[in-house]
DNA sequence: TGCTTCTTTGGAATAATTCTAATTATCGCT
DNA sequence: AGCGATAATTAGAATTATTCCAAAGAAGCA
């Protein structure tokens, strides 16, 4: 049910995003963007290339990386980082913070409201400007959450 | 008017906190704790490094490396990770959020009210437990701040 | 078709950090 | 003061994640 033909017919949009930023659609691309959408558990590039490999087996790492790169800049992806661990991968582009269970080691989703964000922004000194904030709960998650 | 001898006599608490651990206080962590005391401007361990090194000149990088963890270890000091950056150290231990500035690339430290903190908590689903959040803004700070 | 530009690829290079084994320091005892 | 046990430091090798690079491969269009 997954990865059937690596090319071009997605939710909306890759594609024109891509050619919004001058850039084109390639089979990688189409691919990286397809697993990231298809299990969303903030996978690393490492792991995307290993999800990326059956369907596309000539792939690089290199490429993975690029790809992922070029998904950020064109904000489809977001990039989550935590304490010195490899980037995960996460399509969510909703406002949301992340929570990183310490047992499991498995990152979540937490979506905040938004006015949230905006509280935070309005508690920063004068003479500061946030583009963005970013939110990381680190603690434990009970049972089958998620 | 700084590291003029590198031995114990300190603000408060090292050697206890050392000891508390059962670790021992040695010049080479007091000198890197008064480094961070003494210019709190986030550095990373190679600034450490070459900040300790006048007064240390025999200190190693794994040393600098080792002592923050001690440090870290023993809550005197957090570790500030920003985006693949290297981690930095910060001797602030009041809560706490991190302001990152795109344009000169500096590191502040912004207070926040420990009911934002408590709040962002409650705003976790059910199952979900926090020990720790951490807040990063990023974005442009005017001037002279700081 | 041919050219130009964009992509991908594999491998080398880099950056930050950790590991390892050997040496050195310190502590508690006697 | 001297000894043995434990802890800490050191230099350098190793590791991890990522980026860089130069060459080869597609695509788009004149």
């Amino acid at each position: 049910m997954t990865t059937a033909t690596p090319t071009t017919r997605h939710p909306i949009g890759l594609a024109q995003k891509l050619a919004d930023s001058g850039l084109r659609s390639t089979p990688q691309r189409e691919l990286v963007y397809d697993v990231l959408l298809n299990k969303r558990d903030h996978p690393t590039a490492d792991e995307v290339f290993a999800r990326v490999k059956p369907a596309l087996p000539g792939i690089s790492l290199a490429t993975v990386y690029n790809c992922l790169e070029t998904l950020v800049q064109c904000d489809l992806v977001r990039a989550v980082n935590f304490e010195r661990g490899p980037t995960r991968y996460c399509p969510n582009l909703r406002p949301h913070a992340h929570f990183h269970d310490e047992v499991t080691g498995q990152t979540h989703d937490v979506d905040l409201p938004e006015t949230l964000f905006a509280k935070l922004k309005s508690e920063l000194p004068p003479g500061f400007d946030a583009d963005a904030v970013e939110i990381t709960f680190r603690g434990k998650a009970k049972s089958a959450v998620n």
